[in-house]
DNA sequence: ATATCATATCGAAACGTTTTCATTGTTGTC
DNA sequence: GACAACAATGAAAACGTTTCGATATGATAT
């Protein structure tokens, strides 16, 4: 048995492929009773629409692309975020026409190489797009191109468009703010790389905060850069040589929490003694390791609902203006201890 | 300035549209000479190929379809693997016109629900599967369905299929032996539901490496359930209490050795003295947290890529016998101390 | 000279939709 | 009873590609 198209269904039902057409998407013009009848049929004769149709017809694909940062071969360990982000997408689709395809974007090789592949091949009706800068070219592209997109992270472009963005800067904020009112004076925020917003945006908080308590950052020994595991451990062995070692540690990510507090403890620091140490996490990583941290959540799963959501909008015609959405990390003082024994 | 078809092309070359789409797969049919000229103008004119319009034409789409397992919201720590497996795949697509969707699998529901919905739809022209069971509905429903897929993990159904797979049985097996070796008597293996083939051959070999020691495993004290942080910290407290409490742990995922490795610092054991710990890692996430593990290295991005190859060559018509891929991890005897200081 | 054949090209149909523009009946109005 | 207005349906073209079955040309064999 061939797959059944409009046609096997006009034949069944007597009808014109036209009618059954509209009948299908409940069109204006056809009778209530034919409506039913067409859909009866569909159903009976198991009528799936051909997306190829569709597509060569409509010019729609029915596909978002995910722009994904991806790791040089052999590297250390990636983006842990990426995956409940990838979760929320595909749920932010669900009962929706579309689809989630994964391009890669290979580090080294230029960022605009696989933005510009899926709108020149229109592979995708929308793209979404990470790891935002604030002058992104990506971003500068797609609007010139008039292409649907949404970024996770804000941009600093004069055109407006589609973002869904965690406050960074409060986050920083908030997190030294907890950690000089615990009496905290020299605090490291392990950062990114400045070039992109959301670690701007955190060296910001980290600023102001700071400013607040009259005290200023000293770059070179109050940024740690995110990286492998050893220069962790590297930073926190000379840190203990200095006349006012840290005391305090914001970390970006769950991993560089590990990393750092592994590396207290093997130089002899206990975290929640002389040293404490707050992440922004995404993950329930840092449970598996029984150390006291402070936490702010993020919840990518819940970002990646609210991207794809905001990109249909997009796809649908909606102001770039009215799908800008702002959001504030939760914190969450759990204490790992709690599970143990 | 309209996308250029095939028909620009024609009207460009003043060929036809026939001339021009088989010379531009170098249709043996068509002079060298006008092959050239078609190609010349096809580049000028910035000609892309239709999907839609070859799809709708040849059925074909183009697509891989990811079947990706996915957490209940607000569940813990995701698949780190997951994430280097999608970068194989998608590199084992480069310079292929393939790319690679993900289809989200809830869990809770059928597994089946979303393999049905990609054949029924005809999202994809392949399929990629983990998590295989010994006796796996959706690859019995494939492989009735004639559609081409490849599984990460072996089943034991009488229809060969395409597969790759890391020797599991073997992993636990020299680990096992090397902690025997180093002697280590009661060891504990941290498992994931037997129902999954990857953890039925994990049992399997760390079962036989205990009958060579004249040994025999007690399920309740020595196969531990991957679970939540709290799981590991609860059953290390609980052991130590034992007359023969363990002194070695094989665990399948770097997130649980770092919950063990953890949970024995707790309890005031040290790992590579009083105890050993062997894991199977997919990242480097354990060199984050600063202890002597011996690792297994299980390259999840070399996986991806021979899996997305074995499905293209499934997909071009290769028997399924010949493309069955059977690999085994290598010991890596990382002790992450070597870093520090 | 005609028949045969290979080579290079083309016309047209087909894939499954959507959509514009008719073509039917059916009602309502004067 | 004529005519407009409306409701319901249909025919056909179009989207871009592939491919079957011509057709035209020239070379070769009879």
């Amino acid at each position: 048995m061939e797959r059944a198209t409009l046609k096997t269904i006009a034949d069944h039902t007597g009808l014109s492929v036209t009618t059954v057409s509209r009948a299908l998407k409940n069109g204006a013009e056809v009778k209530p009773d034919t409506i039913a009848k067409v859909k009866q049929a569909a159903k009976t004769l198991g009528y799936r629409p051909n997306a190829s149709g569709i597509s060569l017809k409509t010019g729609k694909t029915f596909m978002l692309a995910l722009i994904m940062p991806v790791l040089k071969p052999g590297d250390t360990v990636g983006d842990l975020g990426i995956l409940p982000l990838i979760e929320g997408l595909t749920a932010g689709l669900n009962n929706t026409p579309y689809h989630l395809a994964v391009i890669p974007q290979v580090a080294g090789e230029p960022a605009f190489a696989p933005v510009e592949y899926v709108v020149e091949h229109g592979l995708a009706d929308g793209v979404i797009l990470t790891s935002t800068l604030a002058d992104d070219d990506r971003v500068r592209y797609l609007n010139e191109k008039r292409f649907p997109f949404v970024t996770f992270g804000r941009t600093e472009l004069a055109t407006p468009h589609p973002w869904y963005d965690v406050d960074n800067a409060d986050f920083t904020y908030r997190a030294a703010k907890w950690l000089y009112e615990r009496g905290r004076r020299q605090l490291v925020l392990v950062a990114s790389d400045a070039k992109y917003s959301f670690a701007w945006h955190r060296r910001i908080g980290f600023n102001r905060a700071a400013q607040e308590q009259g005290l200023t950052i000293d770059e070179k020994l109050q940024i740690l850069p995110e990286g492998p595991a050893h220069t962790y451990a590297q930073f926190v062995a000379d840190a203990c040589s200095l006349p006012a070692p840290p005391d305090g540690y914001i970390c970006g990510t769950e991993v560089a929490a590990i990393g750092v507090a592994s590396s207290l403890q093997l130089a002899g620091q206990v975290v929640g003694k002389q040293v404490d140490i707050v992440s922004l996490e995404s993950t329930s990583l840092a449970t598996f390791f029984h150390v006291p941290l402070a936490g702010f959540r993020q919840d990518l799963r819940h970002a990646g609902a609210v991207l794809s959501g905001l990109l249909l909008r997009r796809i649908d015609g909606e102001d770039a203006e009215k799908l800008q959405v702002l959001e504030t990390a939760t914190f969450v003082e759990h204490n790992s201890m709690e599970f143990t024994l």
